[in-house]
DNA sequence: TAACAATAGTGTTTTTTTGACACATTTATT
DNA sequence: AATAAATGTGTCAAAAAAACACTATTGTTA
């Protein structure tokens, strides 16, 4: 057993940039903090890491104490550790990313914890370092979504192509030909046609899809190039 | 100013995996600990976060102290923490993802600390969660490299279109056709031609080209596509 | 010194993917 | 029944990728 200098231990905390999508926008779950420091200011859903967790086990904590949910697409983003980055104290904050479904997130849960969905657009000044987080979340979705089945996680169970297709001209905030879309997508045959179409609709109504979850779980890891030129020279 | 409960504080390590490649083999740069705990086993080369440093300026410390080296490719790839990875105290650590030029290390350094040069698919068992840093770096390398042209810092400043298509196959472990490779990366105009070439071939003697800095760094953040069916469906 | 082996450099052709576009269909509303 | 708004499907040309063949250079060897 060896000794560690205990002037190096610092404090950990894990912060959750939590996206969702409503069929028009992107949004971000904030909170309004009603503890100090920063109190009344809007910050991400965050905590420090219990002695007794892995940093997974507690970004899932956290995201199931607001929303209530488990089982939601969560993946490790990154570190931030600025030696001045929370006036408190010496502290290191993993942030987590994930994408939920907002029907799906306990709208009582989330009233008492002081939060709000907020259009990432229009979302206000941030504590700490977290509005460079939102930031780096969202270069993350861009980079990941392009490559990568994810959008899915943002919609219900069975969605159509045009609302995936809404979600697509969120993300990359860009018009995107309705034909090509749809091709480019039924190819990748993880779409199930469900047989079922989108009842609310006062026009056409569209299919209703879901996910092949197997053909997703196999694939996932698979290039896609849902967005030939995001961000291309 | 507020207190928050000194019992949530954990140690902050910092361990960084070293990629070199020697023309032939992709390399890791790893240490032989002569300290305890597990001394004489095998590690990724690590440190603790210093209290007057942010991160990346730690991960550079600690590359600096057993290459010599600064400026190079190094980023932030993961943290870890699971509550029993290091048995000694709870500890979070911060792993870097480092390239750099092997040629470039200062032998003396690495040899001083213990550490090697070691051929990838030939590495021993490593302490702690660090084997599978290792295995999320050789996933990142691949990863990144397939998007975005990462791969010259593994080679000298100046390079062969061969030397640069092994270090692709190393990478990605499949032969690649000498044609199609060449052609894509001189579509990039990343590659200026320096006129020379390289005498130390036997046979006919290939092009020296340079990396084209400015455009390099203008796109770096595009997308390419090295690899067009690196883990394809 | 001519043949050779090994490597490098540049094409061409075919296939696949993308991007741009047109037309027909469904459904609530007027 | 006409209309407006959205959905579904198809075509064609351009671009990109994959497959493949030939020529050139250089040290070694017969």
């Amino acid at each position: 057993m060896v000794k560690y200098p205990a002037a190096l231990k610092v404090f950990v905390a894990i912060d959750c940039i939590i996206f969702g999508f409503d069929g028009r926008d992107l949004k971000l779950l904030l909170v309004k903090r009603n503890l100090e420091p920063q109190k009344g200011n809007w910050s991400l859903m965050g905590g420090f890491l219990y002695p007794d967790e892995d940093l997974d086990q507690g970004a899932g904590r956290i995201v199931k104490e607001l929303t209530g949910l488990t089982n939601i697409y969560c993946e490790q983003l990154t570190v931030k550790g600025d030696k001045n980055r929370d006036p408190g104290a010496r502290t290191v904050s993993v942030v987590y990313f994930a994408l939920i479904k907002i029907e799906e997130s306990d709208e009582e849960l989330v009233r008492s914890h002081n939060a709000s969905w907020i259009v990432l657009e229009r979302r206000p000044d941030l504590i700490f370092d977290h509005n460079q987080m939102v930031l780096d979340a969202i270069d993350h979705l861009r980079y990941k979504a392009a490559l990568h089945p994810i959008g899915f996680e943002l919609l219900s169970e069975t969605f159509t192509i045009p609302q995936l297709q809404k979600l697509y001209e969120a993300i990359y905030d860009v018009p995107i030909d309705r034909r090509n879309f749809s091709r480019k997508l039924l190819s990748t045959s993880l779409l199930i046609d469900t047989g079922m179409k989108n009842i609310h609709s006062t026009t056409k109504k569209a299919t209703l899809y879901r996910l092949d979850k197997v053909r997703y779980n196999e694939k996932f890891h698979a290039f896609w190039n849902f967005m030939a030129d995001s961000s291309k020279s």
